[in-house]
DNA sequence: CAACTTTTGCAACAAAGTTGCATTCTTGAT
DNA sequence: ATCAAGAATGCAACTTTGTTGCAAAAGTTG
């Protein structure tokens, strides 16, 4: 196997492109949530909005990358941990934790979303966590 | 006093306007998270989406409402709980809920967000908790 | 390498959000 | 009640974000 995004691509039945690549070695090297922004300007090709948007539901949908919440109506993915297998519809049991100060969004992976019990009546699908504040780098 | 839209319009020391007791009195009545487009469409009388934009930001910055994060790149925001006086940047410490089959966005007052440990050096400011899944009425 | 399918880029559009400025409305003092 | 000062609104214009259809260019499989 060549490289770690061919080999994901390969794993989830997606066909090899060079705009996926590229934005799967970003996700890849940056280490944090990516917005749509952050990944049409850090490519190293450039590449079409439309391809990004397309490319982001895809990997979506075969759980490459997960959705993290936010209020700033800003839409941000990360890579879903390699032990993640399932396709489709996936959600990591991690917290995301925003720095103020640098403006990173990152996955805890190490912090599981404890557990909520909610009033009768509710079913619980899926639950999201994010934690604002000071990172670790900035203090 | 005559109304409650204009007891807490007062409270927060904004002057008493049509746009402002309408939008308000909205969020009274609805009972659940509204978005920009609620509004615009589920005033009585009619706004300039600006009017409404301003307005929101406006009672984000009093304290009057909170926003609530969501994965699909729409803000939501919510009435503040009564017991909050505090103006300025504000959070509340209770899960919301978004229900999959009707959509709507709940605050749950009487579930508060459980502490969590975060790896040494992240200082936390605010969390948020967002639950997806199926509502009491919807069942 | 050839055909078949998938992905991409382009154009055009729709929705969401922002900014400046002139007009209108609120407020507080007369 | 009236009026001036300040605040809020509406309008126009614009930026950003996200979507859809279609033709051209890739990738995949035999």
């Amino acid at each position: 196997m060549i490289n770690k995004s061919t080999e994901i691509l390969k794993n989830s039945g997606l066909s090899i492109t060079a705009g996926r690549k590229s934005i799967l070695d970003l996700f890849i090297t940056s280490g944090n949530a990516l917005a749509h922004q952050d990944i049409e300007s850090g490519c190293s090709e450039q590449f079409d909005r439309v391809t990004i948007y397309r490319t982001l539901q895809t990997f979506l949908d075969k759980g490459i990358i997960h959705s993290i919440p936010a209020t700033d109506s800003i839409t941000r993915y990360a890579l879903c941990n390699e032990t993640c297998t399932t396709t489709g519809h996936h959600h990591d049991n991690h917290i995301h934790f925003r720095c103020e100060q640098c403006s990173k969004t990152l996955c805890l992976d190490e912090v599981s979303i404890p557990v909520v019990k909610l009033p009768d009546g509710y079913m619980i699908h899926e639950i999201n966590m994010v934690v604002t504040g000071i990172c670790k780098s900035c203090r």
